[in-house]
DNA sequence: TTTTTTAATTTGTATATACAAATGTTAGGT
DNA sequence: ACCTAACATTTGTATATACAAATTAAAAAA
């Protein structure tokens, strides 16, 4: 469906507001989508990406900084996020020993698991909505997103 | 800058991953540069997003589910949206007199002053990320999330 | 060594999101 | 008229977001 039509819009829409409208309504429906996927882990969309950056390190420990510079929504309380997954014991929280100010962060087999269990859901999520698309148009809308948002 | 830097990827990622992460992470660029506009206003997007739909309905009421309907974002709480623009007079909200059970919500004159004085603001916005594709890029990249999100 | 600055993280507060349950109203069936 | 189902909206609760202020520790300067 078309976004004036997703939206009800009575009136033709400028293509540039067309597209800034397009972007936020999509990832409206594949974030929901993908909500869904993570509701019976009881885990947040924001709690997944922290431990998706946590097994990527590879059982080195990250510290909040770090963590926080590979979101995606740069703004979220990087501690508090943290902290529903120490009570869900799916991380450990330790002051680093040679900086007292960092905390290290470390993903526990439990959180590997449970991670381990979602790539696949994961993928076939992926792939739900790339299939509309061929590989050379998947390839041009990437490019176009990148050239689009960058200034 | 490329998806797989902003996010600081240490490992080549599948294109169907890029794309969705590409809309998240686009997502949030623009709207965070959106935010920005409005706060001087004290205005949340999804206020400014409710006062947009009550100008479009040209002077007729709209009750909470027509709103509902035209939003973004399905699952806001318009109940409170419209509580917040109460509070600050840019709407009215009265008992529909004909199905008691509906609410009428208009905009306000002092609703629809703030929203003449951000429509400048607001294609400007819309331009800032626009001028970087052309028309024919424009239109592709429209067709291309349509075509992405729909099942 | 003491003071000041910078860095890393946490806490506070207001608002927004997500979802379920509750409330009040209308419409349909008997 | 009475009961039940459907509709429109509100309220409750937990979590998340946004942003500023506070806390604590390390590094740099005096």
């Amino acid at each position: 469906m078309k976004i004036e039509d997703e939206i009800k819009s009575t009136i033709p829409l400028d293509i540039s507001k067309k597209i800034i409208l397009n972007i936020l309504y999509t990832q409206n429906v594949t974030n929901e989508k993908f909500n869904e996927i993570l509701k019976p882990y009881d885990l947040s969309g924001e709690q997944y990406n922290v431990l998706r950056i946590l097994r990527g390190q590879k059982g080195n420990p990250a510290n909040m900084c770090a963590i926080q510079e590979r979101m995606i929504a740069k703004t979220s309380n990087t501690t508090r996020l943290v902290d529903k997954l120490l009570l869900k014991n799916f991380v450990t929280r330790n002051v680093c020993p040679d900086n007292r100010r960092k905390i290290e962060v470390m993903i526990t087999q439990k959180g590997l698991d449970v991670l381990t269990e979602l790539d696949p859901k994961v993928i076939e999520h992926e792939n739900y909505f790339s299939q509309n698309l061929n590989t050379e148009e998947l390839e041009l809308l990437n490019t176009l997103l990148e050239k689009y948002r960058n200034q």
